[in-house]
DNA sequence: CGCCCTCCTAACCGATCGGTAGATTTTTCG
DNA sequence: CGAAAAATCTACCGATCGGTTAGGAGGGCG
């Protein structure tokens, strides 16, 4: 073996963390233009200006790169729109949840396709209903909040949106001119007529 | 060459449309169990019982094989929908869309699969906006015959709502007990309440 | 019979994939 | 400076990919 440290937490070096980051960066760049199949460890390692070798020194397996790039792609995401959630009071919070989250894929296209490309092509099981959980919980302590109906499927509304929100995302992607505001804006009004006034 | 004819039109052998049939059908099956790169000409010429140089004796490479097993898959629906959307007056059309597409996709989940991977995974270009374009058609006219009112973004609308019947046939393919009539219900509702009454 | 056409097999090709082994350079630090 | 550790290189491995080549079995037909 010619690996890295494998057992005790120890603090990486300078180097270290920047080739790190250089990597995931180049990943999400890759895997952005390419896709997951054209993010090869020669073509990580050549836009890196190392060798693949030198990448598997890094990290252990590819797989291990690619899912660091997801990691870092999502946690941005789910920084911000946690940020923007957190700012509105209860009633507008599936609002804001919306719009940030376009908002967000909006400034950052790549970090958009790494994370779809991500989701298509890990193995499996992918669960829109998980997915959009957090989204189905906002919407029903919206709902709770302006009194609305209780005969409302939350679950199918979250799904819906969410549904919005990643057609919303792939459109912006294939024509940088549209209004990806104005689509949220129209998402928004289509999901407050069913939660009640 | 070892090749098929190439140039000329002429009638198909009965073995030869049968073993044609039969490899489409199983790139469907592979497709939609085992994901697009799943889908390999020896893995294709395996389940078929014959070689893959064989295969590449009725297609002449394996992209022909995925683009007719796809084109097979998307017939199906297009023509099952057209005829359910026909049969409805205009006004209701884009609710006869909605609920003929989920009911299609619930019918056929391997062509659904098939449809999905080969949408995701055949170079660049994909405008949900073109995707979407007959249902925002639909909905136009649907919205003229109710005598909505004219601001309306249709375009935005059928984006949003093609995500929607996306987003319903991925819940159904992790759970297939997923009531999907009632989410396309759902969609339904949320769409007619921005066409007007 | 002998010829041809259809359908198929066995064997191979070059490219690329992720990953490994071991030597070698570069950096860090006493 | 000099040794240890960190970072990287060259070279290779086995597997798999899509595709090609040459040829043979078998039926229809003159």
């Amino acid at each position: 073996m010619t690996r890295r440290r494998e057992g005790a937490t120890a603090e990486p070096t300078l180097i270290e963390r920047a080739r790190r980051a250089q990597l995931i960066e180049v990943t999400i760049e890759l895997v952005a233009d390419r896709g997951y199949a054209g993010a090869s460890l020669a073509a990580i390692a050549e836009r890196a200006g190392i060798t693949k070798a030198a990448v598997l020194y890094h990290f252990p397996t590819k797989a291990a790169v690619v899912r660091a790039a997801h990691e870092h792609a999502l946690a941005a995401l789910v920084a911000d729109v946690a940020g923007a959630v957190e700012a509105a009071d209860t009633a507008n919070r599936p609002a804001a949840y919306v719009r940030s989250m376009v908002g967000h894929l909006r400034e950052h296209p790549r970090h958009t396709r790494m994370i779809i490309e991500a989701m298509v092509h890990d193995d499996g099981d992918h669960d829109p209903a998980a997915r959009w959980r957090p989204l189905a919980e906002l919407i029903d302590a919206a709902r709770i909040a302006r009194g609305g109906s209780g005969d409302t499927d939350v679950r199918t509304t979250a799904i819906i949106v969410g549904g919005g929100i990643d057609a919303i995302v792939a459109e912006q992607l294939h024509d940088p001119d549209y209004d990806t505001a104005a689509a949220a804006e129209h998402l928004v009004e289509m999901l407050d007529t069913t939660l009640g006034p």
